[in-house]
DNA sequence: TTCCAACTTAACCATTGCGTTAAGTTACCT
DNA sequence: AGGTAACTTAACGCAATGGTTAAGTTGGAA
């Protein structure tokens, strides 16, 4: 019983599924390009704890790496996130309703203050 | 080395990087309250194992289950996803200039309805 | 050429994840 | 009361995840 491969949106969704993993993208964000040792420096884990990290980024198609001399520069590729966000977008009514109801109430309290409360 | 709790965000992106979940949420999307037997029945797999995954569901609040005599009815509550949407939003800028892309997307996924996974 | 810094690889370990089968509950129907 | 349907729980196997330490490689600086 072996899983010999997995969707593009699995690996989105499980790369994203870790707090490292976020805060190395949020990382990346910012700053475009840094270096493995940099990535690394903030967390209180080894190194090659980092890299399984950024290996499962790579995996999922989230960052890229190149090598230049010694040193790995790692950027961000967010393009598998659209996939995952077009995929979470088709629940949205179910929480944007509810928002939207929430709004009308409050127009409504607002033009007629009431008994409520 | 136990792991105490994991967040929200972790619990969400965790339930949905599976192909099984996904399916599982999708059909609750279409038919707002299915029994645990009627939403395994489709699966090449045990019903203790649609079980676990609908745990998952549960643990990360993706859907509700009530007991009514000695079927449980489970749907969606798709809440959590809007703080992982909110997440991904803010990569959004990397794949795409347009500022409306996400609407452009939703309002193309409203008029074709799309495949479940 | 020698040394150190920046990774990388390997080996190991504990926990979690995802499936199985088998047995146990509980509620409805005759 | 007995039987079956609808779960639920338990016990297991195996692979993947997430961390460790230790050793290996390779490039730049002195």
């Amino acid at each position: 019983m072996v899983k010999l491969e997995s969707s593009q949106l699995d690996r989105t969704f499980a790369a994203l599924s870790d707090p490292t993993r976020r805060a190395l993208l949020a990382r990346l964000e910012g700053e475009h390009a840094v270096s493995v040792s940099d990535l690394a420096r903030p967390f209180a884990m080894s190194l090659p704890a980092v890299m399984k990290h950024l290996d499962v980024l790579s995996d999922a198609g989230l960052i890229t790496r190149t090598k230049t001399g010694r040193t790995v520069s790692c950027r961000l590729k967010a393009d598998p996130m659209e996939e995952a966000m077009g995929w979470l977008a088709r629940y949205q009514r179910f929480w944007t309703q509810r928002l939207d109801a929430l709004e009308a109430m409050l127009e409504a309290r607002r033009k007629a203050p009431s008994e409520a409360e």
